[in-house]
RNA sequence: GCCGCGUUCGUCUAGCCCGGUCAGGACGCCAGGUUCUCAUCCUGGAAAUCAUGGGUUCGAAUCCCAUACGCGGUACCA
């Protein structure tokens, strides 16, 4: 017979972000969370946070508080007060894993990790499917009963039901019908020696005693979706839906990985990406509105407006970072002042004290060229220092010092006339360009140069806007010093 | 090895389910415009024989089959 799985209507939408605490949450994790959160929050259900602590040897202190932190920064707000952790829900585990050996939908296992290991070894060198033989599950019920009494280490598997069920087939709300030979599938541990569930186990019956109704997770996950449904069916409960995400992909189109860039979601807010542009950024890679949309720009509104599982694609998405620099940018150019003002608190401090007023007008200027926060200030030292450099830039193509020395002093006469009340952004740009009249060049570069040092910056006007007059004056007359 | 999933410009993708627009958009790149320089902004351009090979059809990126390549899984890790 064929065990077919068909979605069916739920009537509430719950699902779960379950990470295992590694230490920091995973831009591929993010994304992950996000289209969880979307989907569920698009059909007005739950969204609820899980932490997976089944493995006691890959515990990372602090992990937990660094994951929630994360999500919370992100905007990705769980539903459940109270986060699940599968380290402290052990007897629950151990209550259904005990409930399926009696029911022999599962039996001890006592083999050892060697044993085990010769026995792989010895079926890939015949090249066979590595799978475990089931030896154990041979054993008489004395056996069994005499090595528990004298404590023998063991584990509890599940004992795949492949007489019955043939095959398993089920729809993938992303792939569409997926399929798996059961005789293919090997009897999973469940339960591990030490009494803590492996993740097949503990998965499932969180889900279920969770009610989640659409399990959104990995592709890495795909292979062991058929055990899972497999599980569901020996406790008599409700599939869920399932929906695996295509992978993150290195340039190399490998998995996301450590080695080749920055996969922490923390390491992106240092480098100064706004939440909104990583969100953005990510919801994008392997999703689209399709019907012809040709949006790029979407607020978490929006994207819980318009997501669906059916537009997310199948294949991996290369994790391509000039795209984010220039989503960040997008971000950054249309945030008012007083808001960037705020963000960028974490990078002013490498800079002299100059206040509020000053950053502000530092930030109108920058606003446009920026790319990522941490850049702020970068481009353009000259508006916290008096710049340094060689008098010889100071003219424009091949002016002569005297046209040069004229026009310095016609920028300073024009400086020193402009009353307090004028010293706007807007008006200073005015006067500046109506005193350049049809010599602009020949004015304004020099101008530009007294001021910048440098070959490139923004407009003189902009430039004196921010340093204030005095400092502008200041700089025009070294630069007239430094002529003769 | 075996099992599974995938494959449209360099990259992210629309279109595919319901065959018939020069295969559309965005990033990046190039050129031009605006401009004292840079950035922004505007205009234009190059860029995919729709992985390959068969088939079905008057007609296929779209439907079917095979092959190749890539990726994932094959743990008392998740």
């Amino acid at each position: 017979m064929t065990a077919t799985t068909t979605s069916k209507s739920h009537t509430s939408i719950r699902t779960r972000f379950a990470p295992s605490p590694t230490g920091y949450l995973h831009i591929g994790g993010l994304r992950t969370a996000l289209y969880s959160f979307l989907f569920a929050r698009h059909h007005d259900g739950g969204f609820y946070l899980r932490i997976e602590d089944t493995d006691r040897s890959r515990y990372v202190a602090g992990a937990e508080e660094k994951l929630q932190e994360s999500l919370k920064w992100a905007g990705l707000t769980w539903d459940n007060p109270e986060i699940i952790f599968q380290s402290q829900h052990l007897s629950i585990y151990k209550k259904y894993a005990e409930q399926l050996v009696s029911e022999k939908k599962a039996y001890p296992c006592f083999c050892s990790p060697e044993e085990l290991d010769s026995m792989r070894k010895e079926q890939q060198a015949k090249k066979m499917a590595p799978k475990y033989d089931r030896r154990c599950l041979h054993l008489s019920p004395q056996e069994v009963k005499q090595k528990i009494v004298t404590g023998e280490a063991h584990v509890i598997r599940f004992l795949i039901p492949n007489e019955e069920i043939v095959q398993v087939e089920y729809t993938d709300a992303i792939r569409g019908k997926v399929g798996f030979r059961t005789e293919l599938l090997d009897d999973q541990v469940i339960l591990k020696s030490d009494g803590f569930p492996t993740y097949h186990l503990a998965s499932v019956i969180d889900d279920h005693v969770m009610q989640i109704s659409h399990v959104i997770r990995g592709e890495e996950w795909l292979p062991s979706t058929p055990k899972h449904i497999l599980l569901y069916r020996a406790f008599g409960w409700e599939v869920p839906v399932f929906a695996h995400l295509p992978l993150l992909l290195n340039p190399d189109r490998s998995k996301l990985s450590k080695r080749q860039g920055d996969v922490a979601v923390e390491d992106y807010v240092q480098k100064g990406y706004l939440k909104e542009a990583i969100l953005n950024f990510v919801a994008l890679l392997g999703w689209n509105p399709g019907k012809g949309s040709e949006k790029e720009i979407f607020s978490l509104e929006e994207l819980v407006k318009n997501f669906s599982l059916e537009q997310v694609n199948k294949a991996g998405a290369i994790f391509d970072i000039k795209r984010l620099d220039w989503m960040n940018g997008e971000y950054i150019k249309r945030m008012p002042i007083d808001e960037l003002y705020k963000k960028v608190q974490p990078w002013m401090s490498k800079y002299p004290e100059v206040g509020e007023e000053y950053w502000k007008r530092v930030l109108a200027i920058e606003q446009d060229r920026l790319d990522r926060l941490d850049q702020i200030g970068e481009k353009n030292p000259f508006l916290f220092v008096d710049p340094e450099y060689n008098s010889t830039l100071l003219r424009w193509k091949d002016m002569d010092d005297k046209i040069l020395r004229e026009m310095l002093e016609k920028a300073h006469a024009m400086i020193q006339n402009i009353p307090k009340e004028n010293w706007d952004r807007e008006k200073l740009g005015e006067i500046f360009l109506a005193e350049a009249g049809e010599r602009r060049g020949e004015f304004l570069w020099p101008l530009r140069v007294s001021l910048t040092g440098a070959k490139q910056s923004p407009p003189p006007q902009d430039i004196a806007w921010v340093i204030g007059k005095e400092a502008t004056l200041k700089r025009i007359h070294i630069a007239i010093l430094l002529i003769s």
